[in-house]
DNA sequence: GTCGTTGCTGGTAGCGCTGTCAACGTTCCT
DNA sequence: AGGAACGTTGACAGCGCTACCAGCAACGAC
């Protein structure tokens, strides 16, 4: 049957061939590779699909040409702001780009992760971004079957699927206690809520650091499986002061955790640095703000998402990295909660005063 | 010629129907229909799909149809707090739905949002919602246009294109002012960033109230277009401090910045709310835990993306809401950061010991 | 018994695009 | 001059699914 124009009046390639004088092949060669076209036919194509206003049918490519231009991403939460900080860097990466993002939330469970996975593959992802290194059998089975590239962000370990890109909470975690050693503070409790799989590995790292100082006590840790807050951070760090009130530091495993031990402290009237130091972890913005500032773990998560991004797109366009396996690094930034027990740490004048000393280091595995 | 089996190997539709001995048309009826079916067959087709993993391909499915089942969303923002509260209640209400989210970031450009959304009309979405009621004319006529439905989310105005939910900025600026004024405060200051439409009302808004009340002044504003963060909170009002010494309050245009103000207070040494009360706006959830717990305006942000996606993804199937605009309201949270100067304002011995007083009210037009 | 009507099923014909391969003209080499 | 090599173009045949419409059986109303 001939057919001329589609009811709805909308605008295909072939009517983008048609003006510019040339087959559709070509008109589609155009899009996706003009360099293979001749100057005069890609500029008469250029200016008819601008003419007529044609935007491609992303469904109908996908369907001819087997794959589409979606990079598929899991992540286990979207509440949580370190995952925000990762999103931005992905989406700004992909912007620009002919890829789009499809973003699904395990909701920190592996077996959701999984059935996702399942959903995502079957559609031919150009790429897929997941999170962390905790992934069942079947799903690390069907992302080593899957014919395109991947990237797994947040943290690295020894046995890539292909890509990878983090840093080690577990020496993160170790620096810090290092950090507060140094300053002086020998009685450190850690304060974690919802203990995924790179909290763990935090919490691994305190205790491995604790026990080679031979200060390690089973009693210093609280944790809890609910999700993270700022008001649990005050009621975690109730429950530590009831069980060790003598403790001198506190090691969280995130900002709004150690944001809460600080205002704890307040109510409580305890000082903070000299009765009892805070570290936090991911170095949020208001951490440089808070009264004292805070100390943190400096994590790359812009950064990580933007470089996994940028990395997958490369990938997907046969520009494989020179190597898979990249290690962002974490910085400890000093600031005032922290500071030595002898303390320097009556309030500047203001926020922007207080300078930041930092400890870089890229996580070397062990 | 005869194509008995994709090379990858991949299970079509073809294969389920041919093992449950059915036509094509009837297995696909029964994905999209399964009431229209008989109960034999359906059975045999559930079961032959299930056999073989089947798993739609919805290129094809979106190609043939001419419809896709994406639901588009704009948004100005990934960094803000705000829209991730959004979000999650977006991806919460698609979640279980056959429908898929597609995320793209406009960056508080309204050009940015009509290039977007040229871009997502083009792929025939099965729904969008977008932010705000600030598009440019031809957004505007775009999404008129557009052959699927639409919920404008955020704010709440007097001419919805479709489906809109949200709550008034205005309104909720001058609740917030009408209660410092009940707690005797008179000078008020006003602190912004990122002046988007939503903040621009709540000035309008703060304007508005102080007018009445014959104590406007513009001094008493400081805004700026850099985005907004807790540490810029305490530089705006360093700035607003050093115009006008001797103000009694201050609103802030969001809960970052009223962190940063009553960081930079505590260093200064300025009482709160004794010497200066301060309320916030959006009420995040670390405005109950600060010491003192800070007052601030309750938005209800994931309910409102999780009604959006809800009564969008209703709307496609066909069941339209009674009413088409929703006024999601806002409350008053209020806490210690703006007592009455009098003062009962010391210390609580826990943040959960602080009874919020809340004045709730579904904002009025006008 | 005839004629709708309803409920279910299947055949046909694409949806808009691209992979493959063949064909063409041009250039460059020997 | 002959031929290979390259760059550019087009014809054809689907990608996997669904819209559309026709067909058929079962049933009730007249």
């Amino acid at each position: 049957m001939g057919r001329k124009r589609t009811k709805s009046g909308k605008i295909r390639l072939a009517e983008v061939a048609e003006l510019a004088g040339v087959s559709p092949i070509t008109a589609s060669r155009f899009f996706r590779n003009p360099e293979a076209l001749s100057v005069a036919k890609r500029t008469r194509v250029e200016s008819a699909a601008k003419e007529l206003g044609y935007v491609p049918n992303l469904a109908a490519r996908a369907l001819a040409s087997q794959r589409t231009e979606v990079i598929g991403v899991l992540i286990p939460s979207l509440t949580n702001n370190v995952f925000s900080d990762v999103l931005r860097g992905i989406y700004d990466a992909s912007e620009g780009s002919r890829y789009s993002i499809q973003l699904s939330n395990t909701r920190y469970s592996i077996l959701q992760e999984e059935k996702l996975l399942r959903l995502f593959l079957a559609q031919k992802p150009a790429g897929l971004i997941v999170t962390g290194i905790d992934q069942t059998a079947e799903s690390r089975a069907m992302l080593e079957a899957a014919d395109c590239p991947i990237v797994q962000i947040m943290e690295i370990g020894p046995d890539p699927v292909d890509m990878m890109i983090g840093f080690s909470h577990y020496d993160a975690a170790r620096a810090a206690i290092a950090h507060l050693f140094e300053q002086g503070h020998r009685k450190i409790g850690f304060v974690g809520a919802r203990m995924d799989p790179r909290v763990q590995r935090r919490l691994d790292g305190y205790v491995s650091a604790m026990k080679d100082a031979g200060l390690f006590d089973q009693r210093l840790v609280v944790t809890t499986a609910t999700p993270t807050s700022v008001t649990l951070g005050g009621a975690l760090f109730t429950d530590l002061l009831a069980r060790e009130p003598d403790i001198d530091a506190v090691f969280c495993a995130n900002d709004d955790l150690a944001l809460g031990v600080l205002f704890e402290c307040r109510r409580r009237e305890i000082e903070v640095p000299e009765q009892i130091a805070i570290v936090g972890f991911n170095d949020l913005e208001f951490m440089a703000s808070a009264v004292p500032t805070l100390t943190s773990v400096r994590t790359n998560r812009y950064e990580m998402g933007k470089t996994a991004a940028t990395m997958l797109i490369n990938a997907i366009e046969g520009r494989r990295p020179e190597q898979a396996v990249l290690d962002l690094g974490f910085k400890v930034i000093e600031r005032q909660s922290s500071s030595a027990r002898r303390a320097d740490s009556r309030p500047a004048t203001s926020a922007a005063g207080a300078a930041n000393k930092m400890i870089a280091l890229p996580s070397s595995h062990d």
